[in-house]
DNA sequence: CGCCTGTTTGATCTACCTCAACTGCTGTGG
DNA sequence: CCACAGCAGTTGAGGTAGATCAAACAGGCG
């Protein structure tokens, strides 16, 4: 949880897709004065479900799980968050999901109370924030058709397509930034169906999985189609 | 698919809670004279899975279920829809997911274009969907740990105690908006699960059943234990 | 080398699905 | 006023995907 105050906006490596993308050389000088920067480990909690939201903001780096626990210890994964997703509930006082580090997380954060004062005075601001809950919006729902809809299989080969979208993935092969019990939680099954899927994709010939954190992508057209989304050509609609 | 151009703003049912409540009386002058009403009966299509979007708005009264079919004929309800909530997806041009009138519906509507300009030019528009936004996204993955991790039973408890808190249910008994298939593709079940447990919860004194589209809730307090969100204490925090 | 934690594999169980028949409305027509 | 489609919902019987319980396995680290 160490403070940094040091770098500047402009040579942010997120600086033209994160929340501040938008903002004007002047607005980030702006920016520049009231951020300040926190790492966490992995495991740590960004915050914790249904306390006060005090800061909000951006990953710099690292990958965040939005989730939900219920009572009796189910949980359910609800995002996933990556570089330049922003974390945090402006307007709100409570947040209503946990954010936990899954991996050492860097946060560009702004105090609450000052971000809410800058959406108003910096409408570039507010506008990409609303582009970036819409996107997310979209997500959630797609994620749903995931949760509600699709077979054990579906959902693994659309977790792989999704990350290998998102981690822009020029190679074919993907570094996991999720154990397999974080995966099941994300995709509404056990630990041990998930794996059970990535042996089955893996003697299918689809995957190949060098290590349990890797997975080597063999047959990125049988992947996508064994993902259920509509037909293949089309396919580029899935977000996440 | 009536057109209607009667209807002014400060008359509207929906006036302070639709996308247009902070609008100024100015404000509201401008988007009176481009707004149009609509009229959809059930089963209308409002607006196609991937097609163009041209026009988005608010539902004046009626409910609305959007939702993605998956080529083979599997199909979720990915949100609900009701009175003063916004339809469409503003900043994009094909739309992501299918809304679908359930009951007769009237919307209010904005030519698409015209409104991604109003949002520039009239801030307190955009903020007001900024913050519905959220409110979506929130319940989006409310639902997500509902098709995540909840029971059958669990499901069904969670549908109609937000079904009752979202009509206002003064009286304990809500007139149902969607027929069993419909709550069957919200819930990530099939049309027999939901009958099975709407006949269990019955038999276990919770709800009566005055006839297939009409639930009386005897036990407020077991459908909310029953529904598996945090401690019944706390379970306010429940949204969607 | 042996412990610890994460993952895989195996055997069995069960919640929910599937397939199928039945019930009860509602409307239509004789 | 009754007969009878036609549809939405319910109920039943049986099957299965995925959960659960349990054990083996593998890699890192003292």
């Amino acid at each position: 949880m160490l403070r940094h105050l040091v770098g500047r906006c402009d040579a942010c490596p997120i600086r033209n897709r994160a929340v501040c993308s938008y903002s004007t050389p002047e607005q980030l000088v702006e920016l520049d004065h009231i951020k300040f920067y926190r790492d966490y480990p992995p495991g740590a909690e960004i915050v914790g479900e249904g306390e006060p939201i005090t800061a909000l903001g951006s990953i710099v780096s690292g990958v965040v799980a939005l989730q939900r626990t219920l009572e009796d210890g189910r949980r359910q994964v609800v995002g996933l968050l990556l570089p330049s997703d922003f974390i945090g509930r402006p307007l709100r006082d409570e947040a209503p999901y946990s954010a936990v580090a899954v991996e050492p997380v860097r946060m560009c954060l702004f105090d609450k109370r000052r971000f809410e004062e800058l959406l108003v005075t910096n409408p570039s601001l507010e506008r990409k924030l609303l582009e970036m809950m819409l996107d997310e919006l979209d997500s959630a729902r797609e994620w749903m058709v995931l949760l509600g809809r699709k077979t054990a299989r579906e959902k693994l080969a659309s977790f792989l397509t999704m990350l290998s979208r998102r981690l822009g993935a020029g190679g074919a092969t993907l570094r996991l930034p999720l154990s397999r019990e974080a995966i099941s939680e994300y995709l509404g099954l056990t630990i041990e169906t998930v794996s059970r899927q990535f042996t089955q994709l893996r003697k299918d010939g689809v995957i190949e999985l060098p290590d349990s954190r890797s997975v080597r992508i063999l047959d990125r057209r049988a992947l996508a189609e064994l993902s259920g989304d509509s037909d293949p050509d089309t396919s580029d609609r899935a977000r996440a």
